[in-house]
DNA sequence: TGATTGTTTTACAACGTTGTTATTTAGAAG
DNA sequence: CTTCTAAATAACAACGTTGTAAAACAATCA
């Protein structure tokens, strides 16, 4: 049996619509009801009946994710963290593995206030869903038909080297994957590149990009037989994912080179995890603590005060350090 | 404006508890009517309202999945299906990632009818929570406080090493991962020694059992030096998970070991990733969709027909032919 | 023909909440 | 003291559905 407000009105001797404004803060009841009220309502251990709430206010107070299928630590941790975020909202989550267009009429069905989407190609068209949808990608030149929040995989490979740099690092090779129409994996090369010409050091490193042509731990792995039949020997490496950079660390390991002693290491994808690794992994990107809060509260605000327009948020990657990077040697 | 079956009502010309009746298939009312309204309600995109249900019939139609902290590709399958399957029902999934008391916490919150959970431990103290919990996990004796689906790691195992053993392999490694506190990877290894007493090949095999210390793709690739170094050479590994098949699939190629050829390769967890490895293994367990099927209405039948006892479940794993296990040549 | 029965349909309360409208209460003004 | 006003509370419809009780209709029987 559980406490509804008439329950708490009959307690409190005052009506049951009055419980309601008082439990809602409404301007409508004194001060000194509201906390009666809330007190009773407090020791009965009285929850709000959602699908009452639901029925009147139109609200479902549920938001949809679509789950990309192919399951990575990331984005399984960012899920996680989106999760976690949310329980501390009045909203809940639903997910859904299907396909965009199945998942979007599952939502219909719930009756979703809003959906997060996980997508690689921010240009999807949706059609005849009105909820708001927040996605989660590369945003091209800025613009995008939904919301987009963009970690910045450019700047936090730019954030990457230049780090390597002040370590006085000049050669400095680039491990990750580059496909033709994954947008993350492609900024993230880029970024490399462009910041390789910022700092002059372009000449230099040729030929030390490897496109590892997967994204497991093996690919990271193999990439360091590859990386030293190189002729130019290399004192520095940005991996390109959490798994790639796993697999280096292994690569390294099993030829004897140490990290950071030998080489400095650091990886893209800044998640907990790279602390638990055989050595702990300096790493830059968008903390998945704070993409989660950002996606969640994103999304919030465009439930509850219809945004204009959609709007393209960047965030600010950060280098976390741990301890897989040294200076160069000869510098001190 | 979503269409109700108030508006229904009006077009078909009837009352709209008529509509209800018919909709739900009651014998009250005539089948021409019932025939009528579904295809009135039909043709105007009708879908019921759930929280109108939910707050009449006090069932909230939704079930709490517990998501274990370490996500795993088998675990992370797991959940994808079980969500695939659970839209084939009335029933939707709110997914937890906290410690199991606060999930149950929030599961009250909302109201779920029910909850599945994965737990290595089964015998787990729930308190103060109503609605029927299924645990996914490994039962002791047969038997638990709560009930249990069991997909008989044991008796996966054995499977493995008979199916090895009728293509003439006696010299069979085991692979995995042997802890002291984890159910599964204790009773797969178990079920390996029995296999091997059963066959009569145990003292052949003394050896060749691998403690890999870790679940990764790492493990299982490191662990092939350390079966080399051993004095007796093995014509057939079983890998004790998916990551570590996955590693060990990667080592032999690496030492330039032929599967089948050279050595034959079988792993546990039936997952449909095992097709797209390297050499697309050949695998034992029970499928992760014959799972996801079980946990679902077993879950379902217990929140609706109140079941008595707690009732553990074995399934019966099945053997997936793939083309990593190889007859042994003498033999033929 | 009217009573009797069975079938089909309708009316309506209930679920727990919110928002609007009506009522009560208290204090201020005349 | 009324009368008026503002503040506080109460009453009640509404949200969309289900289940129960009541009504309408049809067919059967005496």
């Amino acid at each position: 049996m559980t406490v509804t407000i008439k329950d708490i009105a009959k307690v409190a001797g005052v009506s049951y619509s009055t419980v309601s404004k008082a439990l809602n803060d409404s301007p409508l009841v004194k001060g000194e009801t509201k906390k009666k009220v809330a007190a009773i309502a407090n020791e009965m251990g009285y929850a709000p009946n959602f699908a009452a709430q639901h029925l009147v206010s139109k609200k479902s107070k549920i938001i949809g994710l679509i789950w990309p299928t192919i399951e990575r630590a990331v984005l399984a941790t960012l899920v996680t963290k989106i999760s976690n975020e949310l329980n501390k909202t009045p909203y809940s989550m639903i997910l859904s593995v299907d396909p965009l267009e199945r998942s979007l009429e599952t939502f219909k069905k719930y009756k979703v206030d809003g959906a997060i989407l996980f997508e690689e190609d921010v240009n999807v068209k949706i059609s005849n869903f009105s909820p708001p949808i927040l996605v989660y990608g590369v945003s091209r030149n800025n613009s995008s038909d939904y919301p987009v929040i963009d970690p910045d995989h450019q700047q936090a490979i730019l954030k990457a080297v230049t780090y390597l740099y002040k370590l006085g690092h000049r050669k400095i090779a680039y491990i990750g994957q580059i496909p033709q129409n994954d947008p993350r994996q492609i900024a993230k090369y880029e970024g490399f590149k462009k910041a390789l010409k910022k700092f002059g050091i372009e000449e230099l490193n040729k030929t030390s990009i490897i496109n590892t042509e997967g994204l497991d731990w093996y690919d990271g792995y193999s990439a360091i037989n590859k990386l030293l039949a190189l002729d130019e020997p290399v004192t520095a490496i940005i991996g390109g994912s959490y798994d790639i950079s796993a697999g280096i660390v292994r690569g390294l390991k099993d030829k004897q080179i140490n990290i950071p002693e030998d080489i400095s290491v650091i990886s893209y994808d800044n998640i907990p995890q790279m602390e638990n690794q055989e050595v702990p992994l300096t790493s830059v990107g968008v903390p998945v603590e704070q993409l989660a809060i950002k996606i969640v509260h994103t999304l919030i605000d465009l439930m509850e005060n219809e945004q204009p327009l959609p709007q393209v948020t960047m965030m600010t990657p950060v280098l976390t350090e741990r301890i897989s990077c040294a200076p160069i040697k000869q510098y001190y």
